[in-house]
DNA sequence: GCCGTTTTCGGCCCGACTGTTTTCAGTCG
């Protein structure tokens, strides 16, 4: 289910991306692992447990909000779901100062390479703070020469096998990854799901945790199934070739390690308890605490061996994840909107959003052909587009600034010619677009007459990512004033594992895009997921329209509309807020509007 | 430390597993 071990307390090294941003101080993110840190190092120090578990709740509510720096100025920061007084002074403090005075304290007492001790599963807060105080470990490098030297063998209660599985794990977190790309789980699950297929018989396979709920990246991969022989389905599983370890095979749980690290657990369930157990290990952490706390308050309580009724002993079991949450009297909640924030509260109201569904997609705006940098032909990509079931899709090749690949004017004008000569060849509209570049200056990289001859224009920051924030803030609002643009590409610019994305002023860019009838993307290439959904949610409030695209280079990744719909779902958007699940001629309308208005 | 559709004070999710122990603390999901 939700925050494991190694993303959740103590695990707050970054990685190494580049995040370029003026002096404005901390993202959400990194205040976030602040509050974390304070968060472990006081448990570690034996404060009293909900003080300290009062910074876990602030840390994701943060994760999931709008940037603080902007919320602050007006105070609204306090509005948020547990930041109180106390908290909501240790994030300005954080914001102005970059550390702040709880914080300060505790690192009098430990000092920070102390969690990194905590990587090691197996080793929680109390076992740190006891190896920091009787034999004055304090980061990985001393627990390694510790175990090395044996200067942990009499320590009491470690035993043999405590330290035989502390060794074992200490190079188990060396080697592992720390979180995987959605799409890259994806295809993982995917792999082992058809391998579990042609086995004994499975049902109702399905991924859990943060995967199910559609998280950018997640920690590992959780399986769950019911079947008639858990025992033969076990051994099938921890028998996959792609496995490099074995960590757990018992009757009903097995876990393996791939190469590289990724953890991939499954459990097959007793089929009467399926739903009670698949809303368990969905998670998150925090949705489940807050549907456990409302519980409590109604005289029952939640796990997932099924819902007790304290008063009268009976215990409620089902097959069906809906059903857990109706026998609260609540709708039931889409796993990608399973946070902890405010959903229950929408849930027991019954004014949770109705969210896009796939079947809503009406089309696909953005996709590549050999005509510039794509791998598959112009024909091959209309044809798999039309095979999707879409009522239209736009063929958008790049702009003369990306290099050899960009079309020229006169390419460009060819490449209408042959689209429209294809019309009729195939049961798909195909709109002639265009991936434009957004140049230094804020102007495209045609001139208004060729694009005028677009059908629409996706306007996207290629270059110049290190320019100032208020410089890349001026790009984007300057190419939503164009009238021949219709959606901004990649708003952020992020690729997982290169770059965090360029920064901007949010509140002037989804201003700009709401006042001038210009969509954002929602980008579901692989690396990019781009805008993320906490971003989208943001990006909502100023009443912006969203297109959910693939920007595909080849015809498999079409598929990448469904990550797109992944995170349109968890910023809570209805098919109404989507440019691409309208109707051919209200999205013509859409264009028509927009240019017309200038 | 935060919070309120029984509360501004008195609560705050739940269970499984492991290793070390004679009854449980620590860790994890």
């Amino acid at each position: 289910m939700g925050a494991r071990r190694r993303n959740a307390p103590g695990a707050v090294q970054m990685i190494g991306v580049p995040k370029l941003r003026s002096n404005l101080g901390l993202s959400n993110g990194e205040i976030a692992a602040k509050l974390i840190e304070i968060r472990t190092l006081a448990e570690m120090a034996g404060q009293p447990f909900y003080e300290y578990m009062a910074y876990e709740k602030a840390a994701a509510s943060i994760e999931n909000a709008p940037p603080l720096a902007e919320l602050v100025a007006s105070g609204k920061h306090l509005r948020l779901p547990g930041i109180g007084k106390k908290i909501g002074a240790v994030i300005e403090q954080l914001l102005k100062t970059g550390t702040a005075e709880p914080l300060e304290v505790l690192h009098k007492r430990f000092p920070p390479t102390i969690l990194e001790v905590l990587n090691v599963d197996g080793i929680g807060t109390k076992s740190a703070a006891m190896l920091f105080d009787k034999f004055g470990i304090a980061s990985l490098d001393d627990l390694e020469r510790a175990l090395r030297e044996g200067r942990l063998d009499d320590a009491p209660r470690l035993g043999v096998k405590t330290l035989a599985n502390w060794r074992r794990n200490l190079l188990a977190y060396k080697a592992r990854v720390l979180r995987t790309p959605l799409a890259r789980a994806r295809s993982i699950a995917r792999e082992v799901m058809d391998y579990m297929a042609e086995g004994p018989p499975v049902h109702r396979l399905l991924p859990a945790g943060s995967m199910r709920r559609q998280e950018v990246t997640v920690g590992d991969i959780d399986l769950v199934c019911t079947a008639e022989d858990p025992q033969a389905v076990i051994a099938r599983f921890a028998s996959w070739e792609r496995a490099e370890a074995v960590l757990a095979e018992g009757s009903t749980k097995a876990s393996i390690w791939l190469a590289g690290g990724l953890q991939i657990d499954l459990r097959v369930l007793p089929p009467h308890v399926y739903g009670n157990l698949l809303q368990h290990f969905t998670g998150s952490r925090g949705h489940n605490i807050k549907v456990r706390e409302y519980a409590v308050r109604k005289g029952l309580r939640v796990s997932e061996n099924g819902i007790l009724d304290l008063a009268s002993g009976g215990i409620f079991t089902t097959a069906e994840e809906a059903e857990v949450y109706a026998h609260m009297g609540m709708d039931f909640i889409a796993p990608e909107l399973r946070s902890g924030l405010d959903e229950v509260d929408l849930a027991l109201k019954g004014t949770l959003p109705k969210l896009v569904e796939i079947e809503d997609v009406r089309g696909d705006l953005h996709m590549h052909t050999t005509w510039s940098d794509g791998r598959d032909e112009l024909e091959e990509m209309i044809e798999a587009a039309a095979a999707r079931g879409y009522e239209y899709h736009a063929i958008s090749d790049h702009s003369p600034g990306r290099g050899r690949f960009g079309l020229s004017a006169q390419r460009m004008r060819e490449q209408k010619d042959v689209i429209e000569s294809l019309r009729g060849n195939y049961a798909i509209h195909t709109l002639h677009a265009s991936e434009v570049d957004v140049l230094e200056d804020g102007s495209l990289d045609y001139s208004d007459e060729v694009l005028a001859q677009f059908d629409l224009v996706i306007a996207s920051i290629h270059t110049g990512f290190h320019e100032s924030r208020d410089a890349i803030t001026r790009r984007i609002v300057r190419a939503c004033e164009n009238p021949y643009v219709t959606i901004i590409g990649h708003p952020t610019g992020r690729r997982f594992g290169e770059f965090e994305g360029y920064e901007f002023d949010l509140n002037a860019v989804f201003s700009a895009a709401a006042r001038t009838g210009t969509a954002l993307e929602i980008d579901g290439q692989a690396p990019r997921l781009d805008l993320s959904g906490t971003m989208a949610r943001h990006a909502a409030t100023f009443g912006v329209t969203f297109a959910l695209d693939s920007d595909a280079h080849r015809v498999e990744a079409l598929e990448g509309v469904e990550l797109a719909l992944g995170q349109a779902r968890r910023a809570g958007l209805t098919k109404d807020q989507i440019l691409n699940a309208k109707p051919l001629p209200e999205l013509l309308n859409f264009i028509r509007t927009k240019r017309s208005r200038h």
